[in-house]
RNA sequence: GGGGUCGUAGUUCAGUUGGUUAGAACGCCGGCCUGUCACGCCGGAGGUCGCGAGUUCGAGUCUCGUCGGCCCCGCCA
């Protein structure tokens, strides 16, 4: 270190304590107040704020020089802390009842005007804070965030440590992995035109270390998918992946509820109640239209099909003759909050999910009010609005189309209405697992099954004997975890018999040869005593932004990327030489 | 691949029906100031209105294209 003196103190941890001891603060000049005679500096560090006073005085010298600070330098300052006098004292500031008086200054480095005051809470574009994320990071915001996020870290490995499970790293060099995202690709110069895959998860590595006898493998560990980015998708994010040998769903869900307990408790100070409620697939699509729903409010979807059998009304009718769904929520005393404009609004919604409408009966004092009670019979009007348990003031929204549309507009719609009506209480915490997910969901466009969870998850037990009669209601051992109507984690009991395994293959459309080229290795090691075994991951980031309540994942990591993925503070994807193409034996195709 | 939205000083924004020299606040620069803490007071500098065409006597404003940020659909085993 060439600075004269060396640190004693951070800024923000001083108080009476140390009146009249002579420290050394070092820092950045958040603001700086020059009265002419006395300089007033308040003293930034990740840690606070301290007010330094430069009195000529004190020290001629050190007042002259500090006529030459700006905001932003960085300086080191000896003096001693005095405390303030009663009427001088910032109740605002932590150390607000002391100040250094300083002796010496010096200047450790200068600094342009930054284009913004990183500390400030002034609203800035994300694009200039993410060009200049050193100034962005010394938010107080973004600061706790990422000491949040290392509090997640540091808590899993923790527990995970102390139920003996040993962190293990895997390639990030690896294999081209189909069947499921778009995989980063990296050249490989040793190999002429061939290529590495960046790693979509370490699920084949971690599943290889069970058959070695790892028995407790975890990792936190990056993971990159070359897919379009989200509010809560960046193209490389991090996982708390875990794999466990000789494990079943309710000694791995028992372990991942202590582990959520902890989190909750080491960062928020919050206890949550375990074990969290089990809802299975279908319910959960039934009773919410999603596979993640949010349960800290009661609005369930309710279906019609009974109700409305027989109606003259073309729409609905059509809809039931072509094998479609007439399902409805009914938003209670909606009256005044669901305005004309609100429903447009909502019926919009619902068309971006694939609807081709939304209709309404709102139920008001003088009768009901809709555009669609003429075409039904006051009988089925009535039967309707009992099986939805409508009272005055109630809205009913309605679609009827393909299950899948129906699903996916109502599960937004519910969300939406909860928004509108203000139903999410926004201290709740609910954790919950979703279980028995299909095994396998039919792809239209390549007309075959594709693995619903990933090719590697085990068939429910009892349902072996359906692999080959009857693949589309066969039902699979994987489980999500789903917090507040977020999917936080993800995974299953794999199957760890090659033969079950290549079943798996076949059912999905692989051939022999095929798996042998993807997934050889793998078959392999599976014939050399592989443990019955399963495992999950979780999604830090997500868990990282909900825990601190953030709007995006860009809020919780330290460098993200753009929705275009790109860096915009180091350029990133950027041409490289031509030289280095060579060296790869690469070319573009310029026609 | 598609839909929406935003882009004006260093920053955040305003800018009327298309009309003279494009404004404000904060920041920045200079001066004054010994108790401020969003210090204060006085003065000053600072603009390719994202970029490119077009319409028009005249475009920050209208049209088309394009680039970029954000949100969404598709996609994300």
């Amino acid at each position: 270190m060439t600075q004269k003196f060396r640190r004693t103190h951070h800024c923000g941890e001083l108080s009476e304590n140390q009146v009249d001891q002579t420290v050394t603060l070092c820092g950045w000049i958040h603001t700086r107040r020059d009265h002419g005679g006395l300089i007033f500096i308040d003293l930034w560090d990740k840690n606070g704020l301290t007010q330094v006073v430069l009195n000529p005085q004190i020290d001629q010298l050190a007042h002259q020089e500090a006529q030459t600070l700006r905001n932003n330098f960085v300086i080191a300052v000896t003096g001693k802390v005095r405390a303030r006098p009663e009427d001088m004292v910032n109740p605002k500031l932590a150390t607000g009842k002391i100040e250094v008086y300083v002796d010496e200054l010096e200047i450790l480095n200068k600094s342009q005007t930054p284009p913004f005051q990183g500390w400030d809470d002034q609203e800035v574009s994300e694009a200039l804070r993410l060009k200049h994320r050193y100034l962005d990071l010394r938010n107080a915001r973004l600061l706790r965030n990422l000491t949040l996020r290392d509090q997640i870290t540091r808590t899993a490995r923790k527990i995970l440590h102390e139920q003996n499970f040993t962190e293990v790293e895997t390639p990030i060099l690896t294999k081209s992995t189909p069947e499921g995202a778009r995989d980063y690709l990296v050249p490989s110069r040793l190999n002429p035109e061939k290529f590495y895959a960046l790693p979509q998860s370490p699920q084949l590595f971690k599943q290889i270390l069970m058959v070695a006898g790892m028995d407790r493998y975890f990792q936190i560990v990056k993971c990159f998918r070359d897919e379009d980015l989200r509010q809560d998708r960046q193209p490389e994010f991090s996982q708390i992946d875990m794999e466990m040998s000789f494990v079943d769903e309710e000694e791995l869900f028992g372990l991942v509820e202590r582990m959520m307990a902890a989190i909750y408790k080491e960062t928020l100070g919050i206890t949550i109640e375990t074990p969290f409620p089990i809802l299975k697939y279908q319910d959960a699509m039934n009773r919410f239209g999603c596979d993640k729903p949010d349960l800290r409010f009661d609005l369930e979807i309710v279906d019609l099909a009974d109700t409305v059998t027989g109606t003259e009304f073309k729409v609905f009718a059509d809809v039931l003759k072509n094998g479609g769904q007439i399902r409805a929520l009914n938003a209670k005393k909606s009256g005044e909050v669901l305005s004309r404009k609100a429903l447009d609004d909502m019926t919009e919604l619902a068309k971006t999910y694939g609807a081709k409408g939304m209709a309404w009966i709102k139920v008001n004092a003088d009768g009901l009010q809709s555009p669609i009670t003429k075409f039904f019979k006051p009988d089925m009007l009535d039967a309707m609005m009992k099986k939805m348990d409508a009272e005055v003031g109630d809205t009913i929204v309605f679609i009827a189309d393909a299950p899948k549309v129906v699903a996916d507009s109502l599960a937004h719609l519910r969300l939406d209405i909860a928004r509108r009506l203000n139903l999410i209480d926004g201290k709740k915490i609910c954790l919950a697992w979703v279980t028995e997910f299909p095994l396998l969901e039919y792809d239209e466009e390549q007309k075959r099954y594709v693995a619903m969870h990933h090719p590697f998850t085990a068939p429910m037990a009892e349902e072996l004997d359906k692999m080959e009669s009857d693949p589309g209601s066969l039902k699979a051992r994987a489980y999500d975890l789903v917090l507040n109507g977020n999917e936080i984690g993800g995974g299953s009991i794999r199957i760890h018999q090659s033969e079950i395994q290549q079943k798996m293959f076949k059912l999905l459309g692989i051939n022999k040869e095929e798996a042998e080229a993807k997934f050889g290795f793998l078959l392999e090691a599976l014939q050399y005593g592989a443990p019955p075994h399963g495992g999950i991951a979780f999604g830090l980031d997500r868990i990282a932004m909900i825990l601190t309540g953030s709007a995006s994942i860009r809020e919780v990591i330290a460098f993200p990327k753009t929705q275009k993925a790109t860096c915009l503070m180091t350029e990133a994807p950027s041409e490289v030489d031509k030289k280095q193409l060579k060296e790869l034996k690469l070319k573009f195709d310029l026609s």
